[in-house]
DNA sequence: CATGAATGAGGCTTCATTCAT
DNA sequence: AATGAATGAAGCCTCATTCAT
């Protein structure tokens, strides 16, 4: 009997219950003002049971985020392997791969930027750390990849693969950032996905190499 | 007598003393571990000292970052103001005194996306939360004057000044994090100034319009 | 058909297989430290079927002391029957006993004064309170009468038999621990067995009488 | 104004408060079952204030413990520094004051075999684990140097005195334990004192050179 | 009987803030 | 105005015990 079937899937199906509301908890009042409770709460589960699935509140939010980073991480890597996208196509499909996740999963950003913007998560997991990190390594990677391929192609201007990896990547998660505190303040005014917009055709501008015949008409935009 | 007078000072000079001793400790620890026993004791203050200069940890935290915006602020009106600076000229010295005031002040990223990234600081006074979005606001507009004034010259393609204000704010500030994240990561790489620089030419050749005599030599970027 | 015996064979085993567990466990962490998970995973059960033997933690404590409790009353009384063997061997034989069942049960003397100790095991059930106690007065018991018949026997100052027990328990159990602390300090130096032959020795010479004969010989101490 | 000094004295005896409380409560439930909330509430403070004289549990608890040590090596010290005493007085009266210290403090015994008998007290100040260290010590010393100087007088048998002082604690401690468990049990019978008094008559006897004189009128026992 | 996930009361500790001096 | 001790509300986490399967 698939007793036991049964069960390894109950058990994933309460972490992934524990996940969604701690999603929505932390991202709702940010890692700080969450209290475990809460989570605890929304998932209809004792606190007590939540320490049954994750060590501890950091390592809890970490590992919601590695959720988000993955299927980031997947659709970049399809659009790269994508051989009938050109390389500038490339770069506004990954802008909109991150957009759309960014929508979907809001804390992806913090994820990113927790080492820098809050305080450390001390008591994180090395192998969840490690995970976490090698994702970001591998979508900076892709990203670098485009570009250089690119390049290689005689698309675009030469530069260093990773540096231009980053800016793109600074860019849309400053943009990300910044805009989102815009609209906290202001929701009225969304101007979030134009100006995202705008920014990488700058961007793609800037590194284009200026054939002749692109200038003129600026079709793939 | 100017006892007034001096009273006045002294009293000015010990919330300094204060908020230099706190912008130490915050960056040191962030927001959430800094603990206002240790901004009393750099300050060589006792804590209840402190709450007669600020009502409450988020004002001390606010105001502090009130005055390194200030500052940045104040260099890039300079700075518009100078007529002696092509556009894209400004742009860059922008960049520059940005980037300047963020070495200098490195907490001013995590003002500036404070609401988005951290808990929101709930108990804000109304009155300082204005000033720090009307120097916020007085920025932005600097900067999208400075595009604007370049599209009428006719030296930059034209667009919306704002929108492209929030691009060079976001793109500033998303690499100012991201390679300060990488640098903490790995210090001997410290890539941050050229990636920037890097960044900022490849917005102005996005931007600038392609003039015969400017495409052929790019002399400026 | 013996089915029923096999069940209650097993049974035996299962609960057989708990107290060896607890057994090394509680000495490893102490009581206080040991985690019912721990007993359980080392008895390769799960935590609900400890509970089908012992109702809770303090009576599973217990229980496994009883058992050392047990072993050594049982190796006394022999001793206290061996016709053969002097008064004076059979206290120096006793502490022998004594001590190879610590060194085998460490746990023996923590149980012994647990009440003194530790906090009261408050859930004990009054059963397994009596037997322990039982237990212990009978090894009382045997020590008195060992002393006593010597004194009857003309072999030893005379004096109250239970306050000689209590007086050779004291000594022994007093040194059993304090050796065993200052060897956790420095194991280098284990005086434990030379320090408490000694011990014995002076006992025994200070309750001897001193019949011409035996002290000039001083050949049985 | 001897403000300062009021505070101070002030301050001293509110740690003094909480750990006259703390005794009681300790002494009253065990380590274990003392809940922090229980001795704040007896010294009428709250919790938190607990946290500013003492940094946890832990070592309230051994700050405590030291404070008893304290007085009872004092003690010691004096009667090994009489001269007016023999060396057989000099081991009784240690009894004595062992035995005093310990109905005054009964916590005693378990602070000397806390190590052995409870979970290690693991976030125990290095510099008070030392301090208790340094006490048993010397009162183990102190114990050695009486025997040793009995031994150099012709009074005793020789032997090792630390192994005598061994014995001595070890005698002691056992029984006060012993002794205190069971009148744990039935409180009506206390034969503490009196069994003591044996016990350490018959040590006396046990190491005492057996000078005709003495031998035949056991005088000073 | 065995399992082991779930429970949830309860413990220790932190720290922003207050207040008597 | 300055002090710094006192407060006490929370927060995180543990773990003995229960209970549905």
């Amino acid at each position: 009997m698939g007793t036991k079937e049964r069960k390894e899937r109950e058990k994933n199906l309460r972490r992934q219950q524990i996940l969604d509301s701690a999603k929505e908890i932390f991202l709702q009042k940010g890692f700080r003002s969450t209290v475990m409770e809460d989570i605890a709460k929304k998932a209809e589960l004792s606190t007590g049971t939540i320490y049954q699935y994750f060590n501890n509140k950091d390592e809890l939010y970490a590992s919601m985020n590695l959720e988000g980073l993955q299927s980031m991480t997947d659709e970049i890597e399809a659009i790269y392997k994508d051989k009938r996208l050109s390389y500038e196509k490339k770069i506004l499909k990954i802008k909109e791969a991150m957009y759309r996740n960014f929508l979907n999963y809001p804390l992806l950003l913090r994820v990113v930027f927790h080492v820098q913007l809050e305080d450390t998560l001390s008591t994180l997991d090395r192998q969840l750390l490690n995970q976490l990190n090698a994702l970001g390594k591998k979508t900076m990677n892709l990203m670098a990849l485009v570009y250089q391929e690119g390049v290689e192609a005689g698309k675009f201007y030469p530069g260093n693969g990773l540096a231009h990896a980053d800016i793109m990547w600074g860019t849309f998660a400053g943009l990300m950032i910044w805009e989102g505190a815009k609209r906290r303040i202001n929701p009225k005014k969304d101007f979030l996905k134009s100006t995202l917009d705008q920014a990488f055709e700058i961007f793609c501008r800037g590194i284009k190499k200026n054939n002749r015949e692109r200038r003129n008409f600026q079709k793939d935009s």
